[in-house]
DNA sequence: TAGGCCATCTGGTCCT
DNA sequence: AGGACCAGATGGCCTA
């Protein structure tokens, strides 16, 4: 099943980039037709994704706010440590230490960045001109899967 | 030039 | 004690 590089348009990446279906109810169903202006952007989604799915064969076309700019930043470490009842304690740490930890950190960002590209292979797209960022892949893979979800609860009916 | 995205460094906490 | 994980800071690159 080959998947990647046909399927978005550019309303479902406007979506996907505003962020705003995470405030939609994961479980977005015709039978459910909501009045929101949230539910037709749903809908509409949903009709793409069937589109999508009943030309490559597999699904019946029928059927943070930022702690800083809240003056947080420093009840943080308080509120941590009260949280934990833990008391702060003090690493001391070398500089050879310190050379190690920030390759480890690098290994671990760059197997992070692999997890995410394997992630843009999974999620249809269309042969977009730009790569879809992080944040991006995230959210489309989270629509992605609740319409499949959707899809696998009509195919069982 | 501003804003978005990303890589990297860093220090703090969690966990073994 | 030390590695893993996390989040903030910073700087570079790219695009509208």
């Amino acid at each position: 099943m080959e998947i990647q590089g046909q399927f978005l348009d550019a309303t479902v990446m406007d979506f996907v980039t505003d962020g705003s279906f995470l405030e939609l109810p994961l479980n977005f169903s015709a039978e459910s037709k909501q009045s929101e202006a949230t539910s037709l952007h749903s809908m509409d989604i949903r009709e793409r994704f069937y589109d999508f799915a009943s030309i490559h064969g597999f699904a019946d076309a029928e059927s943070k706010v930022s702690l800083g700019s809240l003056g947080m930043e420093n009840s943080l470490d308080c509120s941590m440590s009260s949280l934990t009842g833990r008391s702060k304690r003090k690493r001391v740490i070398t500089s050879n230490q310190r050379h190690a930890a920030n390759i480890r950190e690098r290994k671990r960002m760059f197997s992070l960045n692999e997890a995410f590209d394997d992630l843009r292979k999974k999620v249809p797209t269309f042969a977009y001109e730009k790569r879809l960022s992080r944040i991006e892949t995230l959210r489309l893979a989270i629509v992605y899967i609740s319409f499949m979800s959707e899809l696998l609860k009509k195919n069982e009916k």
